[in-house]
DNA sequence: TTAAATCGGACAACAATTATCCGATATAAA
DNA sequence: TTTATATCGGATAATTGTTGTCCGATTTAA
């Protein structure tokens, strides 16, 4: 049981996205370079945080993603669900009924409350911490120069979309 | 992300061991056919939780396994760990440095802290409830009548085993 | 009209989980 | 002591889930 790669790639390109000046867009190579991640594979994990209406994203030349929302309002609960999917980590598969002979499949199990509660509680501190405070994190931490290094080469590598603000 | 099934599996094995009378243990084919798991897989489970200290095994002829510990100190963490392991749901892969274009791999990341803590608490509900209390939950649910059977059905089947009390 | 981007589906490669098999070892009972 | 019946552990196969690739279709700036 692991938490898919995808999930900590994605919130990285939020953050990238979160850097953008307003109204840019940044190419999916572009995000996938910086992250290190698979360019043909990674544009899908971006297409599922557009479905979940974290990003947009811009067709044709000079097209790209950018932030939907404000990044106050994108929490990490967010995108693990956009990424990861909306199936609860456990799912009965009918053991009781198994157990007790019972003929019909009742779906009864003993352990579902106390799973879902489980998962709730992770998910609560999922939804926590959100996009602005992570961006932030990065801006007074360790890597603080190399931040912002960062933050002017995407502004370069991006491009701007007066017409989509 | 998903839990392993055999977690659920685990579980109702530990509950059948835990309806077995003082002393007895319950052949591993046995347990895999009243929960309906495969029971060459299932063994191998078992095998996990009697390294965890959990049950205890009895080899040869009417061999078997038994609980180790009283059915208030087993709870549904224990079993979790001792079947899906003790690796944590999230590691990081070190976007981070390549994000930064760090040459050294400090292995920093600004998720670890929500992470290990949304980890923590999903374990400690996980921690709440003990194998005695879903027992009970049985005893008095809507299978309780055929959980009655159930009951007499293990007790006959079962073998004891007095010089291992 | 063209170039450059996303979109979506099909499919391949890889990894993790589940399942099977078998020889070795331990033990109760004949 | 022998035999039948368990668990033990390693090798390996089958299945499923995740990650990665490719390509034709569509959209849009220039």
């Amino acid at each position: 049981m692991k938490m898919k790669t995808g999930v900590e790639q994605s919130v990285y390109a939020v953050i990238l996205l979160n850097l953008l000046p307003k109204g840019a867009v940044l190419h999916s190579e572009e995000i996938s370079r910086h992250i290190g991640a698979s360019p043909s594979y990674f544009q899908k994990l971006l297409r599922r945080m557009v479905k979940a209406d974290l990003i947009v994203s811009v067709h044709g030349t000079k097209g790209g993603f950018r932030l939907k929302r404000s990044p106050e309002d994108i929490r990490i609960y967010d995108i693990y669900t956009a990424i990861e999917g909306r199936q609860s980590l456990y799912s009965s598969s009918g053991i009781m009924d198994n157990m007790m002979d019972s003929i019909e499949t009742s779906e009864q199990c003993i352990l579902r409350e106390t799973m879902s509660e489980a998962e709730a509680s992770w998910k609560n501190v999922l939804k926590r911490e959100n996009i602005a405070d992570l961006t932030e994190k990065l801006r007074v931490g360790n890597y603080n120069e190399r931040f912002k290094v960062l933050e002017k080469e995407l502004q370069k590598s991006c491009s701007v979309q007066y017409e989509h603000i």
